[in-house]
DNA sequence: CCAAAAGTGTTGCTTGTACACCCATGT
DNA sequence: ACATGGGTGTACAAGCAACACTTTTGG
């Protein structure tokens, strides 16, 4: 048959070309404690021992990246249905010492009220703020400078907070995620109001007593409408 | 040494994992005659003869996934020093039908005045405007829409036509580019105040007189400044 | 002369920002 | 009572969009 040979001369050509690892690297990010944080993994072995690394792994031949990614989130989180989205690729021959490697890397957000802390304890990992990072491995520090610059550009745009707080939280508390994301201070009458405007939030009869003398309406999201919203929430510098 | 026996031991962990063909496929954009136009090649063999596809080709063992499109980009039109920037990777198993191939999409603006037309008709390569596609292989349609829509964020932000556009160009011609990547008119008061507002374009002593009776001056950008701009041109929907 | 593009000016609306001010309440 | 954060209102400035108007010149 014409295609079965077409099929195999393509093969040929396939096979003059190298096959390279490919590996993904995931920045997870939470939000706890009024601070921006990342899970990180120690790194128990030479080379690099004493370092921290990205969550990550390899991918296999039955997955795409995205579901390499999910598996490895699922394998060190716990959680199922995580936010998840591509932030780039690294790609320099000799970027790992130990072969050549190309990774793919994916930005993760979690609540971390939600992640199961045993499984997370096991593995030696531990949450960072991303204002006091530990030493990396390789370029884990260039993947995590990227993963923040996406993570600013799409919290302007859409609204985060549905991945990175609890089912109900106050709108200081939302105001407190989004200064640690951009990491500059908003005004609390501004940010409200610019908030509430997009009628994205439902407040809920319930206050929040612990962190205020008078109490704070918990605010949630509403149940996704339709039309996927995509309006601007900080203005570029 | 200790050393040495991580590393072998690396290796062993290493090993244990498959590896994969990578390919990068570019997203060529030019601007020609009032259009926002891809080079496309077509495909001349079985499967998807007849369909066009994005340049692309394998990574090899010595370069990055950057220098692997710069290369390919090399060969197609002739031209270094182009703008070029990651849009993207895609990875379904079953996506090339000839073998598991992961690849990874850039997106490369050029003056299609500047590229080598001999290198390229050599080729059977065709600037099709990106309202007018044919069929494309694979999941080339959604490169595409990935990079067209980078392309628009792109345009968003930075000012783009420095890389589209002739050295000299009158403010109608960079209006008509807007035009073309966001689809939609611009008011010509407006946009041409807007840009000059962000003082990065230089007006020349020539004037174009072929385009309008009057006559229009060209104008040309600054030399790119320390600080680099970022600053907003079209307001997000 | 007049059509058509180049270029400038005016106006009103929307949005962001700074900040004043009242409210509720635990200490 | 008062300090603290919750919540609302106001006033000014900046940016944008719509559109009127003037200039220039080839046909």
């Amino acid at each position: 048959m014409q295609e079965e040979n077409a099929i195999s001369l393509l093969t040929k050509i396939y096979k003059q070309h190298p096959k390279h690892y490919v590996a993904v690297d995931c920045s997870i990010f939470g939000y706890e404690e009024g601070e921006l944080k990342l899970l990180l993994y120690p790194r128990g072995f030479e080379p690099a021992r004493g370092k921290w690394s990205l969550m990550g792994g390899f991918v296999q031949n039955n997955e795409s990246l995205e579901e390499a990614a999910r598996r490895i989130l699922v394998q060190t989180t716990g959680l199922h249905d995580i936010f998840l989205e591509q932030s780039g690729a690294f790609s320099k021959p000799d970027r790992d010492p130990g072969a050549r490697v190309i990774s793919v890397t994916f930005v993760a957000l979690i609540r971390i009220d939600m992640h199961d802390k045993e499984l997370v304890r096991e593995n030696g990992a531990h949450w960072w703020p991303v204002t006091k990072l530990p030493p990396l491995i390789f370029d884990h520090e260039a993947m995590i400078q990227n993963a923040l610059a996406l993570l600013q550009q799409k919290a302007g745009i859409n609204l985060v907070g549905k991945e990175l707080l609890p089912e109900l939280f106050t709108l200081m508390q939302l105001k407190n995620l989004y200064e640690a994301i951009f990491q500059r201070t908003f005004d609390p009458g501004n940010f409200r109001k610019k908030v509430l405007s997009l009628d994205l939030l439902e407040r809920s009869n319930e206050k929040n007593t612990s962190e205020s003398k008078k109490g704070a309406f918990y605010y949630k999201f509403k149940e996704a409408e339709s039309g996927v919203r995509s309006e601007r929430i900080v203005k570029f510098p």
